[in-house]
Order: structure tokens, then sequence, then C-alpha cells
DNA sequence: TGCTATTATGGTATGCGTACCATGAAACGC
DNA sequence: GCGTTTCATGGTACGCATACCATAATAGCA
């Protein structure tokens, strides 16, 4: 593969010169530049980006650390990251973590090698460390929907405490009196943020907050399914679900459905997050969304700011509005 | 950010000590390696991937460029690359085209400029000239999902125009006689090795193939909304719809339920590639699949052969089986 | 004891593009 | 016609990790 070397000798220039007709920086002859240009196509030169990230320390790189690409919700959060990423020059690198602490770790650890020029990341527990290890080494971070204590780090997030309580409350119009939580893993904040939600719209209503009705698991299909086979068991007489997340419900529903439960008539489920439309002919959760592309625009938005300076206060925490959206899951007015 | 010279200096060894350190390579007395690893510590030194990559020529990166990272296909076919590329140490940089062949001509020039290890691509259109660029380059790479004729280059693809042909066939056993086909871009091979599928079915029942039943259009959910539009329009008379992806039966089935027309009663409608289990309640088209995750996987592996030199023959083609599943959106035998 | 292996460490050069400084020629102003 | 811009081009060094070769010390062996 040909480098700038190459060019300039064929072209009878030295590197430099041919450095200022790729860039177009710099006094450049019209003679020259077409003799080099030319020299630039016969010889299918490339620049090498490496040479500049060596010397001008950015790669022109961020990183994208979501649990899993495959929830539409995160799919949408990394589509908007990847429109403004490219708007603006830069190529985004993608990381599953699986909710892995490990995986977490491997990857910064891969990244902070690979000197990309931010992190938006989406972290595996509300420990602190693995943020404080990268912003040591300078390296802008934003969090995504999760927020973590005790470090200052930039967030955008939506107010899904306020969606769960809004969720919540709505069941309790409706007559319901014991709400079962299916919540996400209690390690992170958006699990635990919903399960306050949901208990301040309990005490709210002046009903007491029960703990055998709160169940933690994971944010996946599998863990809603087994989850809603416990609660089955264990609280019979439980009129609705609160499934904390998408695949939860999704799970949950594949459960209710073969043990020939009807939703919402012996009982009512509710989640937070979506599933895009359409993907449903007739969508049917009750939910709260949040604005996904949105969040993942804003969130790029706010870091690259970082990486260019434009930006550079204390840190700030971008909190979206979220919508609930009232649907057929969640059923009629119940008599208690 | 410290470098190698710092921490050497700073544990009086040279550079190349330090080096062998990290990588474990060569002899490094243990009373030695301690003092290094303490100031490895304490300087939070991170290797720097440029230094070596421009050196090794290596980046450890491979490209994905797909149609767009919102479609749960092409989710599930990125998890699968991810996890391969992942497991073998390589990162991946995600390109959406959105089927635009200026923007992969863009992400095309700035690959090689980053000069990653390998593309999996899925080609914006049948032309052969992006392939051969990048191959001129030598650059492995390993087109997905379509074929592109006039370059010699590996292909991870499904059995599409034989996917087309059994569902066509479906259909035409249902009695169906006017089956309009909904289909993608005349400019990839997936939308006309789809079209050539239902044609050949047509042509083994002895019905004449009819361009007009034909609308070239476009893999998104506004492009089946439009198409179906036109065809009630135009083709009163048709009793089936075939649309070539999932997208496109999303827009064709809300535009339909906007015109009041029941599915299957009405119009069957049936597609190619799934919306993954759990994200419909109660699945409803019949359609063929693909197994996305396995082609992700496949394609992967065999970059990473290409790539590590473990593969260098001719290229493969390599062609997955497809699948029928019949759910309620063909319906039942028609009376003609 | 003398000599070859083994262990341990370092110097120098390389990969590639560009920042910085330097040089020279032409153009311009008065 | 002379000093000052503007235009045009080049030399050298740098960023970082490592390959290659070289050196030296210790160990092992006859």
């Amino acid at each position: 593969m040909p480098t700038i070397r190459d060019v300039a000798k064929l072209a009878g220039v030295a590197p430099i010169t041919v450095s200022r007709v790729i860039n177009n920086s710099g006094y450049v002859k019209d003679e020259t530049r077409a003799r080099v240009e030319a020299v630039i196509d016969e010889l299918g030169y490339v620049p090498n980006m490496l040479g500049l990230s060596l010397r001008s320390k950015q790669t022109m790189t961020l990183a994208v650390i979501i649990t899993d690409i495959t929830n539409p919700f995160w799919t949408t959060v990394t589509r908007g990251i990847e429109d403004v990423a490219q708007a603006n020059g830069y190529s985004i690198i993608l990381c599953n973590t699986d909710e892995s602490e490990e995986k977490q770790e491997q990857y910064l650890q891969m990244l902070l090698r690979r000197r990309i020029d931010g992190i938006l990341m989406v972290p595996v527990t509300s420990k602190a460390d693995p943020i404080k290890l990268v912003k040591k080494q300078n390296i802008p971070v934003v969090v995504m929907d999760r927020h973590v204590p005790g470090v200052d780090v930039d967030i955008v997030r939506s107010d899904t405490e306020e969606g769960a309580y809004q969720i919540t409350k709505y069941l309790l119009s409706l007559g319901h009196q014991r709400i079962a939580m299916l919540a996400g893993p209690q390690s992170t904040s958006t699990a635990t943020d919903r399960v306050d939600g949901y208990c301040r719209a309990l005490r709210d209503a002046g009903l007491a907050k029960r703990d055998d009705h709160i169940f933690w698991g994971e944010f996946s299909i599998e863990a809603g399914y087994k989850t809603a086979q416990q609660m089955l068991t264990d609280l019979p007489d439980v009129t609705a679900f609160f499934a904390a997340n998408n695949f939860i419900a999704i799970g949950a529903m594949q459960l209710l459905k073969e043990k020939n439960k009807r939703v919402p008539e012996d009982i009512a489920l509710v989640t937070i997050d979506d599933i895009p439309p359409g993907f449903t002919l007739a969508p049917f959760f009750t939910v709260v969304t949040q604005p996904a592309l949105e969040m993942g625009k804003q969130a790029a938005q706010l870091l690259l700011n970082r990486v260019d300076g434009t930006v550079n206060g204390v840190c700030q925490e971008i909190i979206l509005p979220v919508q609930m959206i009232i649907r057929a899951s969640s059923g009629e007015h119940i008599s208690p």
C-alpha cells in the first residue's frame, strides 16, 4: 500500500506538498497540484489515518457501550448516535456488554488502548470505578439512560422514576391495589428508579410498599418469563404486573399466554420502553416511552461538544421527558 | 497521557523492556517485571494501539456496513458479527448506508483511511466498483445478504430466491391467482432475486408474469405504505400481497388497516424476514425467515479467516437455507 | 577453567503524516 | 529600486510501540 512518500517521490515533490494537496492547506501551485493528484490516482493512494492520529491525538472515533443491540430501544439510541457522529466525521465502535461487568471492563481497556475520542456508555452497574478510570485518562464520557453516584459525569437519560410513578398511578386509578413489579437488576439505576417511582405512587395512594411484590431480575425476555412464573405461584392474588422494560414484558406475556391467563382480563400488564410502532400490528402494551432517538442524538452531541471543547464546564444532566401511552394491556377499571 | 518511555524512565529500564512486560514476551527478571508493573499502575499507563497498528499494519478492527441498524434483521446480523469479532479480539465499526450510494462511498473512503482489517458489507447496489475499490487495497471483504456480479468476492447470504419461490407457491396453492409483488429497489440483488423467485413460481403454475403486478420500491415502512396504496388503486382485483421484506410488509399493513381492508380476509399478505419472536404478541405474518444471527456469525468468521490467512483460496459463496413459517396473514384457501 | 546456552537488557530504526521552521521566488507598494 | 507580502516548496523532527540486532551477565557443562 503506497505511502505519502511514494506519491511524493513519483510526483517529484516533498511529502509535505502531497499532504497540502490532500488537505487543501497551504500554498500549492495548480500545476503541482494536478501532478500530485494524477499520481495519487495512479497509485490508488489512500492516506493512512494512523500516522495522523498518532500525532494529532485524535482518532475521530467514539465508542458506544450498550447492553444489547438486539433490544430495539438501544438500536434506536445507537442510530441516533451514529447519525450525529457521521455528520461530524466521527465513526463509532459498537460494544455489547450484556450487562456483564467483565465484558464492560474488557471493552473499556480495549477502547483506552485505541485512544478513542469519547465514550457513550450505559454502565452495567452503578459503581463509579469504571467511569473514574476513563475520566482519569481524560477521555470524555457521557452516561446514557442510567446514573452513577460518586462521579462527576455528563448524563443523558429520561425521567424514568416519573414514568414509573405515572404508570403505577394509572394502574391504581383503575382500581388495582395489588401490583407486582417485575424489576430489572438492582445494580442499575434504571431498575431502582423505576421501583422508586412505583413505590412513590403506592405511597401517594396510601398503600404500604410490600417488598414481596418486587422481584429483581434482569432486563431480558427470559428473566421476564421466569419472574412472571414465580409471581403467579407466589402471589396468586395480584391483579397487575408492572414490567420494568419491554423485554421483561414480552417474557411475562409469553408466560401468561402459556398459562392461559388473559391480559388484561385476568392480569393487567404495563411496561416501560415501547416496541417500535409497526413491529406490532396492533400496539397492545400500555407503556411509558422514552425518546430513544433523541437520547442518542443529544448524548452524541454533548459528547462531541466535550471532545472539541465547545462545552467544558461542570457536568450536565439532561433529563428527557417520558410519555405514557394507554393501550389495551392495562384494561378497564376493575372492581376491587 | 503517559507513554511507554515515561514508564521506562521511571522504572529505570528501556522502553523495550516495558514492552516485554506488557506483552509477556522475551526475558524479564521477576524483580524488573514487578518494578515496571508498579510504575504502570502508578502512572495509569495504557498502551497506545496506534503506534503498534502503524507498524504491524493491523488495526484489529472490522467494519460493518449495513443499510439500517433499525431493522431487527440487521440488528441480529450485527449482533452475530460483534459476538464473533469480540471473541477474537476485534472491534467493529458500525455504518448505516440507508441504501445511499453516496453514504456508502463516504464510509468506504473513511474505512480505507482507517486501515481496518476487513469489511462486512451489504452493498447498496449490484455495482462491482465499490467492492473492486476495496479489494484493490487488499482489504478482505465479505458481502452479506446480496450478491454482486463481476467481482470475485466472498458472499454469505440466504437462498432468498428459493424463499420467494416457496412462499409464492404457497399463495398459489391457496388459490391466489393475482398476487402483487411489493418489491425492493431494483438495484439490489435481494430485491431482484425475490422477484425472480416469485416469477418462477408463477411460471411453474402456468401463469404469465405480469409486469404491472410488480412494484419496485424501497425496503422501508414508508415505501411499503405508499406502494400498497398505489396497488389498491391500480389493481383492485389483486387477492394477495407479497412484500419483499418485513418493513415493506409493516408499511403495507398500516395502509390496509387504514383502508379497512382485512388481512387475510380481503387481502392475504406474506413477506420475507421475520420480526423477532416476542416483538409481536401473536406472530401474524406468514413469512420466509433467514437465519440472521447465523449469517452474521458465518460472515464474520469467514472474514476473520481471510484476515488471518487461514483461508486464502478462491472466494466462497455460502448460501444459508431459509424457512417458511405459515401463520394467519396468508389466510385459508380461497375460491377463485 | 574455558566455552556454549540461557537469561536479561538496551540501542537504533521503522511505520506514516504533519507541525514547525526555513528558504527562495515572485508580486506588490511607494 | 528596495523593502515587504504573498506564494511555493522543502528539511527535520515528532508521536508511539516494537522488530532486529547487539551486548552483557549468569548458568551449565565438559
